[in-house]
DNA sequence: TGGCGAATGTTACTGTATAACATCGCGACG
DNA sequence: CGTCGCGATGTTATACAGTAACATTCGCCA
């Protein structure tokens, strides 16, 4: 999918879910779209103030904020970063795979393994809300 | 395993990876330990301040840096904090439950649910690291 | 057209983490 | 015994991450 026909479906899927992708969302959107993988959100706020002129930070973190909760991104705790999510039309748990050596990302589906994991956590009377696991080790590239 | 019988043990597992539990670390170890759950940095450094006066972010850092190398503590990187792992000895995969209402820790071994996350990695040409998985829900308390 | 609510702007601050350099303490070795 | 080296710790300053609180704007619709 290029980049104007996902934010195309980005848009409609707002829509579908009741709220606006505004000006604004859809700037900081594109913003991550131009990256590789993990972007910060300070280097978002960088790029915005480049083509706005001025921007604080609670302006890109509402935006970052809004975008995860639509699930247009994800965000990635381990390196205080956001990645783009390429599938959020369907209801889905992802695990995020990040190479320690080149920073790359890549998301993958999972719902089998998952399962394993919810039978352990069940087996400790806990609940596993829906999340995304972000998992690190070595890409294809990196692993030689 | 109580807090003494703990301190030595975490002593002597460090002793046999050939590094020294000193006098800083061993103290900032027994500040968390103090605590139930997830620690913050500042939270013990705020600690280490009351006890010996004077003490800046990146004593507690270190020392907490080398607590997790040891396998001593685990971090949480989704609350950017630090709980006591008390089963160091053996070489483990752990799988950290974080309940989102009440930020009780509990951890829990996974090494066979882990099987499956790694099968699908592989499919990704993707070599996980040896790592502590953090996934939250909620606890058999707050569940109900 | 006026008023409501959501989105955005603005200021200031709190919290998290590390770089860079100084100093200390202790064991190895001549 | 000195001193060299090195790992641990101290110190200062700053970078990076995130949010509270309040002001303002904008679009919608009654």
């Amino acid at each position: 999918m290029n980049r104007t026909d996902y934010l195309q479906a980005a848009e409609a899927h707002c829509e579908r879910r009741g709220c606006k992708l505004t000006a604004l969302r859809r700037q900081v959107l594109e913003l991550v779209l131009r990256h590789q993988g993990v972007v910060k959100a300070y280097q978002v706020l960088a790029d915005l103030q480049k083509e706005r002129g001025v921007a604080a930070p609670p302006t890109v973190y509402r935006a970052l904020d809004f975008l995860v909760e639509q699930g247009l991104l994800h965000r990635v705790d381990a390196l205080n970063g956001f990645v783009v999510c390429d599938h959020f039309e369907c209801q889905h748990e992802s695990m995020i795979l990040v190479c320690e050596t080149c920073g790359k990302v890549q998301e993958v589906d999972v719902m089998a393994a998952l399962a394993g994991l919810h039978d352990v956590a069940d087996a400790a009377d806990f609940t596993l809300s829906h999340q995304n696991l972000t998992l690190t080790g070595l890409c294809k590239a990196c692993r030689i």
